[in-house]
DNA sequence: TTCCTTATTGATCACACGATCAATAAGTTT
DNA sequence: AAACTTATTGATCGTGTGATCAATAAGGAA
């Protein structure tokens, strides 16, 4: 007889099942939105029963929104990791820019705005995306705040600045999400416009391979 | 016995039916979102058998593009107006971003998010959706050329400006369906940066009330 | 070994969805 | 007045959802 074929799953530790359930909803979530998120289809995946996924989440919405919450925390700290390296505010925003919007991130964008939506639904999961716009709201913001204390930019309010780079990213990806064609040089006239609203000199967010 | 319990809906002409079931759609869509618009929901809106709403539209799917892009060209034509009325490029722009700005449209906002996400699984709606993206974007590229056209701006890039300057209003308000909180002069900023995009003098855009 | 905790199962409940369709009745045409 | 068209009903089917829970069995503790 077939060996593949297992009657019962394999007993774990609440905490190895625990992470496997999640890195199951990651991946259904980030290949079919946070939607396809259910008791059943993230059981099928691990292959265990349904029930299970409820014993070790006390609601689906939960699950939903620790699924938004680690994918996106993860970014933020990938991300700000990465600026964490680079010695001027002038490279780390014009790398944040870059970086940001080089589509390879789609996929977490399409979690966003599907998160935005779900919010209004899903109360744990609206919070969690108030905390995450936050995270990301402060890396900015320190950001530009460095910048302005070497005086390589210039703006009373690193706050509100902050607030709207990261309002454009999130709407040019999301259009993204829907429209690539026609749209040339994203990078640069976003990098154009960011000069203008922190008050740095022209080029100086413009990626390395376009300077 | 109570003369407000009907038995049976009036018998109606197909428009003029047709006509009431799209509006309570729309209603629904608004104060609900998208995705309550039900077979179930929508007949109960307007008094009649949920067998009725399916005979009038093809698939529930068809209806929730129908609204959509009932909702959703309207304000574009709204707003289209509003701009013809305006002598100058600078005008129309400073205008335009006023109004989208504003905070009175974010019931539209909440429906252009929920396309974006639904658009994955319905086609008919991601096609009514890049389809008023186009006319959104077509509407924006005439202002910027008629700028260019009388000097009063300077980018040789009308269509993707139009399509960045788009995408960062749509993000702001993406932002603010969220989070309001310590946003001050959302208008002033964008207004800046988009100066920059399109290469107009500082504080032309600017709205009247804070020229 | 025996006992006990608990991870795991799988069936079940109530609900909501879109779709379908025969039956009904209202209004129009003949 | 009779015949006909069709708007409208309401029940029904199949599917999918989250939640619940008694029953099972695996593995550690005694």
């Amino acid at each position: 007889m077939s060996s593949t074929i297992q009657k019962r799953a394999a007993r774990k530790s609440p905490a190895e099942r625990a992470a496997e359930i999640l890195e199951a909803a990651k991946e259904i979530a980030l290949d079919q939105g946070l939607s396809a998120i259910t008791l059943r289809n993230v059981a099928s995946r691990v292959g265990v029963a349904s029930g299970l996924i409820a014993h070790y989440q006390p609601s689906a919405d939960a699950l939903v929104a620790g699924v938004f919450t680690t994918i996106v925390a993860a970014e933020t700290e990938e991300v700000s990791a990465l600026l964490d390296r680079l010695p001027t505010a002038s490279g780390r925003l014009a790398v944040l820019l870059e970086t940001l919007m080089d589509g390879s991130r789609l996929d977490v964008t399409a979690i966003w705005v599907e998160a935005w939506t779900l919010g209004r639904r899903n109360e744990v999961l609206a919070a969690g995306v108030r905390e995450q716009m936050d995270a990301w709201q402060a890396v900015v913001q320190r950001v530009v705040e460095e910048g302005v204390a070497s005086g390589e930019f210039e703006t009373a309010e690193a706050p509100s600045v902050a607030w709207q780079i990261l309002g454009m990213i999130d709407g040019l990806n999301a259009q993204a999400l829907v429209r690539w064609a026609g749209v040339s040089d994203r990078g640069t006239h976003l990098a154009r416009a960011v000069e203008g609203m922190v008050g740095a000199e022209r080029g100086a967010l413009l990626p390395p391979s376009e300077r």
